[in-house]
DNA sequence: GTAGGGTTAG
């Protein structure tokens, strides 16, 4: 206990301190006490280490060097440890003035550390402000708590006042500020603190120089953490690691793993925070047999329990479409965190279960927890991706009773949603009531007039977004040059794809791809090929897929041949493109070469994708496939297909037989096309519904000719409006028409 | 007292 005294503290007499009292609670003392009248002229000092055997209170006068004076330090030290709540920092501080500690800047380092980590961060700044000569701790201290606090910019200010007050940064001070560049983040200012790290010569700290790996991957720069990582001479996990998940959250899964598997060749042992990015870049690639053995190399280094990495696995099992498992890993925590119900709320809607991605979000807000804005845009997407309207409008109308009703991203999400759910309307209020609309608002709305062929609305708009000086990006082209496409507008999208470079914006893939499908359906098939070879780069497989298509509406074997051949070499493993290819042999009627085509298919292992149609009544979604009997209330679907059958026939509608189904007879293939799963879906909505009421249907493939002529029809004899989502785009079926125009 | 991670993605 005999150590010096380096601050003085002035307490009360003795007998109020009984080192119980004092071993038990410090801070709850302290208002106890009555601050020195001027006549105490003894320290008595205690330390309240429960550690210590109780220990007499040390009496000593001030001026009396051999007495046994106790390090105030330490006696502040454990003040701080029990630090709990503001109110003790104010205790703390006036303690502190009425001491005259202030100018201890070990102390005044503690208090701010300590009322930083309680979330003071501007009672810290108080003080801090009161320090005339802060030294490197104290300037460390309070830069690390606006850096905890996310307070970016204000931590970089406190490091430039630093350097002006002529306090050089240490190792500690530069992880901070790198933090706070890469959080932002704010390249050029961690640019020029990397200067100054050189300059200093911080080059083989790694703490220092993980931060520089870390700065240049978050900003996208792997070549230069790449260099940086590939200067250390001593490698941390944390180097790895900063390495490794800059690879994944760039986008390069596979130089992720490949940086995993040379860590583990270096013999680094892997922590929880490198498996989790580990499991990131393996769900990026899907790679669920590697998530697998991950989960089994967390198990075997007891870090399984480890909340932040259960996370991540549930994400990855989520991800790769393993939602039992993830739930089952969910149900597992008792308090889950928002981010853990994004998990699986996402993982559900990625996955097509919308109503389960709804159920537990529902859930989520009957148990309190607070959902974000992802958790919002995840459900969104979950009632997008299966075109439930009425969960949509659900979803509306709880965003429209949160704190993210003027969200731009929800927003955007909800525009597009509705969009997809066909219903273009809300889409447009949704738009009209947003304060404010960055370019993607501005795009997502665009694209949703092309995806229902409303071409002139989506370059009205185009212009007026001109107007209100929101630049256009080339997420905003596809937009535009797709609804030009679905409209069949040529000369405007021959025109808006040639004045993309006045906007400073090189064609993508994208782009070149929607003119080729432009040129071909409107039967310029000769322009689109020569339009493909004069790309400056390689034409991709949906180029030449869109070739390929457009040789199918107009028959054109011999480029559709052609085309074909750059697709299989391109994508040799998607059914659709040999289905495309078979069916364009068929309606020229070369069999022979048809059946090339299906052994082609049988020899690389490849099924047609099944069709099958989607309808929700109720809020409930129905899933029909072609002739399904499966329904409950199959008998009464099929008794009203027949009716439906013969008022078709009444009306003259002949199907055309020649181009499709070519290996049954024509009877069945009659017979198959009335229980296309359009068609079911169809009669169930009219046997489920108040006459009147709008269908709204949903396909995986695209519509096939038949059944969009008897939709037409249909939808006149029913008097019905019937939206059809496909593969591709809507169509709204009404009196007898297509909004679609016969073009898609 | 230092640094690295997981949920969205038009």
């Amino acid at each position: 206990m005999a150590c010096r005294i380096s601050h003085r503290l002035l307490l009360p007499s003795s007998h109020l301190l009984s080192s119980t009292i004092l071993q038990s609670r410090p801070l709850d003392l302290i208002p106890a006490f009555e601050f020195p009248a001027p006549t105490f002229k003894f320290l008595i000092i205690h330390s309240p280490f429960s550690s210590y055997s109780p220990s007499p209170l040390f009496d000593f006068h001030e001026e009396d060097d051999d007495a046994n004076p106790v390090d105030l330090d330490i006696f502040y030290t454990s003040l701080f440890d029990d630090c709990s709540h503001q109110k003790h920092l104010t205790q703390i501080h006036s303690h502190l003035i009425k001491s005259g500690s202030l100018e201890s800047n070990y102390l005044v380092t503690k208090f701010v550390h300590t009322s930083s980590n309680l979330g003071e961060i501007h009672y810290a700044r108080q003080l801090f402000d009161e320090i005339p000569y802060p030294n490197v701790f104290l300037w460390n201290a309070i830069i690390r708590g606006y850096s905890r606090h996310e307070l970016y910019d204000g931590a970089l200010k406190l490091y430039y006042g630093m350097q002006q007050e002529g306090v050089s940064p240490d190792g500690f001070t530069l992880p901070y500020v790198l933090k706070a560049c890469s959080s932002l983040p704010a390249l050029n200012t961690g640019r020029e603190v990397h200067a100054q790290i050189f300059r200093h010569g911080f080059e083989s700290d790694v703490f220092v120089q993980n931060g520089l790996i870390a700065l240049y991957a978050k900003c996208g720069l792997l070549g230069c953490a790449r260099l940086v990582f590939d200067g250390l001479c001593e490698r941390t996990v944390v180097s790895w690691t900063s390495m490794l998940s800059g690879y994944a959250q760039n986008g390069h899964p596979l130089e992720a793993l490949k940086i995993f598997s040379e860590m583990r060749a270096a013999d680094v042992k892997a922590d929880f925070v490198a498996l989790v990015s580990v499991l990131k870049a393996y769900s990026d690639v899907e790679g669920l047999e590697q998530g697998k053995s991950v989960h089994c190399c967390a198990i075997k280094s007891g870090l399984e329990l480890e909340p932040d990495l259960l996370i991540a696995l549930t994400a990855m099992y989520a991800k790769c479409g393993q939602v039992q498992v993830a739930k089952s890993l969910f149900d597992h925590m008792s308090l889950p965190r928002v981010i853990l119900w994004n998990a699986m709320i996402s993982g559900y809607a990625k996955n097509g279960y919308a109503n389960e991605a709804v159920e537990l979000f529902r859930k989520m807000v009957s148990t309190n927890a607070r959902p974000d804005s992802i958790t919002l845009r995840s459900v969104i997407l979950a009632c997008a991706q299966v075109g439930v309207l009425e969960l949509g409008i659900w979803m509306d109308d709880y965003v429209s009773g949160s704190e993210y009703r003027d969200d731009v991203f929800v927003n955007t999400a909800l525009i597009d949603m509705y969009a997809k759910c066909g219903s273009i309307r809300h889409s447009r209020i949704v738009f009209d009531r947003m304060p404010s609309k960055d370019v993607v608002v501005w795009s997502a709305m665009i694209s949703s007039y092309g995806l229902h062929g409303h071409g002139h609305e989506a370059i009205d708009l185009f212009h007026k977004m001109k107007l209100a000086r929101v630049e256009p990006n080339d997420v905003t082209f596809v937009g535009l040059l797709s609804a030009c496409n679905h409209s069949g507008l040529v000369d405007e999208g021959w025109k808006y794809f040639h004045c993309m470079r006045d906007y400073g914006i090189e064609p993508r893939h994208q782009h070149y791809a929607c003119v080729v499908d432009l040129l071909g359906r409107a039967g310029y098939l000769d322009e689109a090929y020569d339009f493909v070879m004069s790309m400056p780069m390689k034409p991709e497989v949906t180029v030449w897929g869109a070739l390929l298509s457009a040789c199918k509406i107009y028959g054109n074997v011999r480029l559709g041949r052609y085309a074909a051949e750059q697709v299989f070499a391109l994508d040799p493993l998607n059914a659709g493109h040999y289905v495309q290819l078979s069916n364009l042999y068929a309606s020229a009627g070369l069999w022979n070469d048809v059946s090339k085509v299906r052994v082609l298919m049988k020899e690389r292992g490849l099924v047609k994708a099944l069709g099958y149609s989607l309808i929700e009544i109720n809020g409930k979604l129905q899933a029909f496939r072609v002739g399904d009997k499966s329904h409950p209330r199959s008998k009464e679907i099929f008794v009203m297909l027949e009716e439906l059958e013969k008022k078709l026939k009444e009306a003259g509608f002949v199907p055309n037989t020649d181009s499709v189904l070519h290996d049954l007879n024509t009877e069945e293939k009659e017979e198959s096309l009335c229980n296309h799963s359009e068609r079911l879906a169809i009669a169930f909505g009219l046997i489920s519904t108040p006459p009147g009421t709008t269908l709204r249907i949903t396909k995986n493939l695209r519509a096939c000719v038949n059944c969009h002529s008897a939709t037409k029809l249909l939808s006149k004899m029913v008097e019905r409006e019937i939206v059809v989502r496909d593969a591709n785009r809507f169509h709204h079926f009404k009196d007898g028409l297509c909004s679609c125009g016969d073009y898609w």
